[in-house]
DNA sequence: AATATATATGCATAATTACGCATGTGAGCT
DNA sequence: AGCTCACATGCGTAATTATGCATATATATT
């Protein structure tokens, strides 16, 4: 398909619309809190954010054990222009403001801005009963 | 899929991406005018089409004949937004330029306001070999 | 070095979507 | 009524994409 199309296309997938919901929202957010707050398996969210970076809209950092993701700097006018639109659509969707209130919960168990440090969370990967559950809520 | 992300996905395709670039740069057009415009086939146009009525994002008017379409009236401040990154997209793409060129040539050919009169247009349904190719221009 | 944690990825499969062809529908013309 | 033109759609197939599971990689930690 060809990049636009592909560009738009990267919004038209729940998961990732609900990424980049909370991307805009943060200045970064690692894997694993994307995985709490959208209680998405982390191989699903691994590749979700994939091919986001790939359409250009995020960009990512490593920094230790970790990968932080965050929006793109230097996008291009229609690109601000899509994450606009994602925030616009915010106000519609009561699932959004969900996942923004589990990265909030989740985000507060940072210490000194390191992220999951001591919390286990495979919520589809393999075996393990998964912690933070505390972010889960319900 | 949700509907939110179908309405991004509803853009995440380049033939789509190309209607509603014409679609927003005119009034209204028929769905003969789009098939001369972006050379596709009849029945793929009018499929497209429909994804986009059903992402509410464009609306069809009967007359006579003839179908037309334009952007939907009342759009939400997202879809206005959506529509605007389109345009801005427009500046980096020479196809939706060359869209509108041939576009802007069918156009003239109406006479009185109305669309293809005596024009024969089919580039992919069935047999005869299709006219209105001095809109095709190459 | 061995182990544990965070993230990515290969592979098989399921689900979704686009396409081409043929045909259906409906409006207008003769 | 019969024909033609504009448009839509059913169906089969090809192409694309998402998902789950297992596993690979890379970076600490002990």
């Amino acid at each position: 398909m060809d990049y636009h199309a592909e560009l738009f296309n990267g919004l038209g997938d729940p998961t990732r619309l609900r990424l980049l919901n909370l991307l805009t929202q943060a200045k970064e957010i690692c894997v694993c809190e994307l995985v709490d707050a959208l209680q998405v398996p982390q191989y699903n969210i691994s590749r979700h954010l994939h091919v986001l970076l790939k359409t250009g809209m995020v960009q990512d950092h490593k920094r230790g054990k970790w990968v932080y993701y965050s929006v793109a700097k230097n996008l291009k006018l229609y690109q601000r222009t899509l994450l606009r639109a994602v925030s616009e659509l915010r106000d519609e969707r009561e699932d959004l403001r969900q996942d923004e209130a589990r990265a909030g919960r989740r985000l507060k168990l940072r210490s000194g801005g390191v992220c999951c440090v001591g919390l286990v969370s495979k919520i589809g990967n393999s075996s393990q009963e998964t912690a933070a559950q505390n972010v889960a809520a319900r």
